[in-house]
DNA sequence: TTGAAAGCGATACCAA
DNA sequence: TTGGTATCGCTTTCAA
């Protein structure tokens, strides 16, 4: 592996050239930076990252910290993981991934040992115990969820109340006054921190708009559709006739099996909306509108954060709300014959 | 971040002494090595991860490629890179991920960099382009998974083949004597390198056996669920009374639904077993015999076979199988009145 | 616009 | 069993 002795050799000039050269933290002149350019490229010279963090003060490298649970929802997290990836390249930056169970002696570790600037904090849960932890950390650090106690810290996520009222407001819009949110499974609303928001945002514009509205949380566990099918049940003898869909791929298939099984039609017996879902809601049977969680609007946004934290123009902490975007596919009409 | 001349200073030795009691390279008395334990503990020192790097041999860090591609089944490839996490923290090893669409610029750049000690190339294609970039690295690499020209490289993965032929072997010892296999869609056998061999090791195995097989192939797209309620119709035409999964979860799922939809028991009126699967289909309805995929039984045996190319005793190329267990829960009995 | 040289914080060789 | 120190390859200050 050529290093930049050789390069400079190479290019007839000192490696503090060829150093600052490569940085561009130095003017250099046209003729001397196309010599450089050319030794670099013959020689496929990379500097060493080693040497450049132990010189220099950057390691050109986030951590990653998202804990693997059991019941993590995989495309939804690899869809995070990957967005955060492609951000972090923009500016040069690698990811390391830490998945430990103890999220919190990862962190230390890599902070510690200075093998990251900064760290980069995914599947939030609302009374997340890496929030203590970041505010000790030597390395800044960047929440992607927004945690109950987010005092100091600085978080990026979608703004899913907004996203939820916007749903209901297109509801109400349309004339609906009775109204159901098909949620998570319960437990989702203590580990993680945006299910809980799209609930609350949900009532309170339900509320605001004097519609009458019903949360049901169906369960996971073997018989899946079973519950989605109880739970429609449910929302549907309070005589709802919009409904807002904040649940996984699995739940969204088996609401609209449900509701076809029962001969309603989308959008002309119940109108339907998605809220804060990764996947393509598009391409279901019939497409759904929806207010979509888009990891790379966040991730782009948390990594921005993370360099100016990296850079002498420190941004103030506080909550960075991505604004959600309504994505019409026909699922709402205003309210039919039921 | 304390250093290690504060650790030597506090525990009152030479800093190599230190150096030399963490690494473990050189014997140290029990009293001096307390001391420099007591110090590491109490100043809560972690070597500098830049200065290791530059001075050792080694950055204690492996890439880990795995180009996310739109069709990538999250699941599956989010349990083999928590896997390999956790294989390389037995050593003490990060993991940094290489998400990049063109894979090879990621491996070459942090191969020429220096900065991951070795790579562990997972999502390995039949015909993949970091074959021919891996002979020539500067760094080795453990491929998971075997391309179809594997000629020098170390390679781990299930033995695919292996397993298909025992879940073949189970249905023709319970007497079946025409079988089928359900397979991944089409596109899957150009672009995974184990779908092929779950296929010849079912087709050899039935033509050993003297079993007339089928092979359906169900498509992804919108209708999922149409697409696999066909294939098991052809499949069911044929006489088929033993069926085979190699597919993902849904359309496993899918499947059962559409066999109980056609008021076929399991395993009273079709016997299935699953093949090479990372999810749980012991609690499927009904629970379903399978040969699993194992990604942490693979990914450690990548990790211990990555060491040992780090180390002096470089393990010879080829590739390592792992063997298939069969696990039954009862969906495998003798043919029935079909 | 360019160069010389002092670190950065470990590892590991050479001595003792 | 322990210490002194050259060395790793770069970044950056100080000079020119």
């Amino acid at each position: 592996m050529a290093k930049i002795h050789e390069v400079a050799e190479a290019a007839g000039v000192s490696i503090s050239t060829v150093s600052y050269a490569l940085s561009g933290k130095r003017t250099i002149s046209a003729e001397t930076r196309r010599r450089i350019e050319q030794a670099v490229r013959e020689l496929d010279y990379r500097p060493n990252a080693g040497a450049r963090m132990l010189a220099g003060r950057r390691t050109n490298i986030f951590a990653l910290t998202e804990p693997f649970r059991a019941d993590t929802y995989a495309p939804a997290h690899m869809a995070f993981v990957l967005a955060t990836s492609i951000a972090a390249r923009r500016y040069d930056y690698d990811v390391l991934l830490l998945t430990e169970e103890q999220a919190s002696a990862g962190m230390r570790r890599v902070a510690r040992s200075g093998l990251a600037d900064a760290v980069l904090v995914l599947d939030v849960a609302p009374d997340d115990e890496r929030v203590e932890l970041a505010r000790h950390l030597d390395i800044p650090s960047v929440f992607v969820g927004v945690p109950n106690d987010h005092d100091g810290l600085v978080c990026v996520d979608l703004d899913f109340e907004a996203a939820a009222g916007l749903a209901v407001d297109r509801l109400a819009d349309a004339g609906h006054r009775t109204i159901g949110l098909l949620g998570h499974p319960a437990a989702a609303y203590h580990r993680s921190n945006f299910p809980p928001r799209v609930r609350a945002g949900f009532e309170r514009r339900a509320r605001e708009r004097g519609l009458a509205d019903t949360v049901e949380l169906p369960e996971f566990g073997g018989a899946r559709r079973v519950a989605v099918r109880a739970a429609l049940g449910v929302l549907l003898d309070r005589g709802v006739t919009g409904i807002v869909l904040h649940c996984d791929e699995e739940a969204h298939v088996a609401a609209l099996d449900e509701l076809a099984a029962r001969g309603l039609r989308v959008p002309d017996d119940v109108s339907v909306v998605s809220v804060g879902s990764t996947f393509d809601t598009s391409s279901m049977q019939p497409p759904l509108d929806v207010l979509p969680l888009v990891p790379q609007a966040s991730c782009d946004l948390a990594v921005d954060l993370a360099m100016q934290l990296l850079s002498d123009a420190v941004p103030p902490p506080g909550v960075r709300l991505v604004a959600p975007v309504y994505h019409d596919h026909g699922s709402v009409a205003p309210p039919g014959r039921r």
